[in-house]
DNA sequence: CTGGAATGTCAACAACCGTTGGCATACGGT
DNA sequence: ACCGTATGCCAACGGTTGTTGACATTCCAG
């Protein structure tokens, strides 16, 4: 591989982190198509060929833009019951001042390579989580599979549809709401 | 205004229709921006510019292709205790054979004239429905939301996403699942 | 039968897109 | 001080898009 050595410091980083701000703002408001690599460079004040340098092609530029980690807690170390309520609190904290959620989210819905990493993230990310805290393993999947339905759901009306009564909805309401949904999604069965 | 009359049926409906269906196909594979007119066009075969005669633009044309009802059936002679199952099976069976919810989805991600109508019709149909059966009139529009965040969750894992867990399994399943957060959302209390 | 309206085809326009190569400038090690 | 290299701007290319107008054809009422 190439050294993974301290590489010093380029004098473009600045340049770079810019651009990579600039192409958050522009896939989270317009999604991929509509969000131009002219608007990006306007906005991060630098000539759209710079973009195609630093980043090779629009989808290079939003891979890397859509590097994203859910930052999920350790579960193993709360009690089982309050699992859901601390997953809920955890998503709405981390995605109200971080738009790249939905960056991601509006993307993935036309843009192939972006759904697979979202399916990516879902199975590794919340995947593993989900496995830890699961009473039977070989439902864990499963029993991610619902807690992404109904999380991204939350996501979606809120940031990306604003659907009124959700997107004004104050965030401890959401979790008094939610957090149930999710427990039973992670600990509890079908019926009950 | 204009005659209500039966407006004699035109010789171009069955053109008409062959484009909605083309249209409804491309939007729903494609998304908003990527469906173009020259691809709707030539599936519907028929030359570009017979979409613009008749629906006068591409918002116009997603307009009419983007026409969309629930279908929701009525809520008041089913027993309380069994509207969640009931809802829930109504969505899958309802979207698993038309594609319009998927087409409506993937535009209003980016679309914002979707996205208003896919407000209006949380607001409207489901709104109203809702309404109905919430034991408490104040908080349907909550209730309303909370259900909408859940159902276009599964809409959007299973159909647009594609994340395997939800996408492969089989719907009586996902219903044993899903239906009782719809109970609670529409019926019980946060806290219980 | 006839003339006007409805239906459909063809070619083109203007705008925008991602992307490329050339050229000027400023840096930084030697 | 020098020179290779990194950084940045500019202009342009080829392709695609929504949209338009002119022209051909078919239908149908009178």
């Amino acid at each position: 591989m190439t050294e993974a050595a301290p590489t010093r410091p380029r004098r473009s980083d600045a340049t770079r982190a810019a651009i990579l701000r600039a192409a958050r703002e522009r896939f989270a408001a317009d999604g991929y198509e509509r969000a131009t690599i002219r608007a990006i460079a306007a906005e991060a004040r630098i000539d759209p060929s710079m973009v195609m340098r630093y980043y090779g092609s629009k989808e290079g530029l939003f891979a890397a833009a859509a590097e994203f980690d859910l930052r999920l807690p350790e579960l193993t170390d709360v009690p089982p019951e309050r699992l859901g309520e601390l997953l809920v609190r955890h998503f709405l904290d981390r995605w109200e001042n971080d738009e790249t959620m939905a960056a991601l989210l509006r993307t993935a819905a036309t843009n192939p390579a972006a759904a697979e990493r979202m399916r990516g993230i879902c199975a590794d990310q919340l995947g593993t989580a989900v496995a830890r805290v699961a009473p039977d393993p070989a439902q864990a999947p499963r029993r991610a599979g619902l807690v992404a339905s109904q999380i991204l759901g939350l996501a979606l009306t809120r940031y990306v549809l604003r659907l009124p009564p959700v997107a004004d909805a104050d965030p401890a309401e959401l979790v008094a709401w939610v957090a149930p949904t999710i427990q039973r999604y992670l600990r509890g069965t079908p019926a009950a």
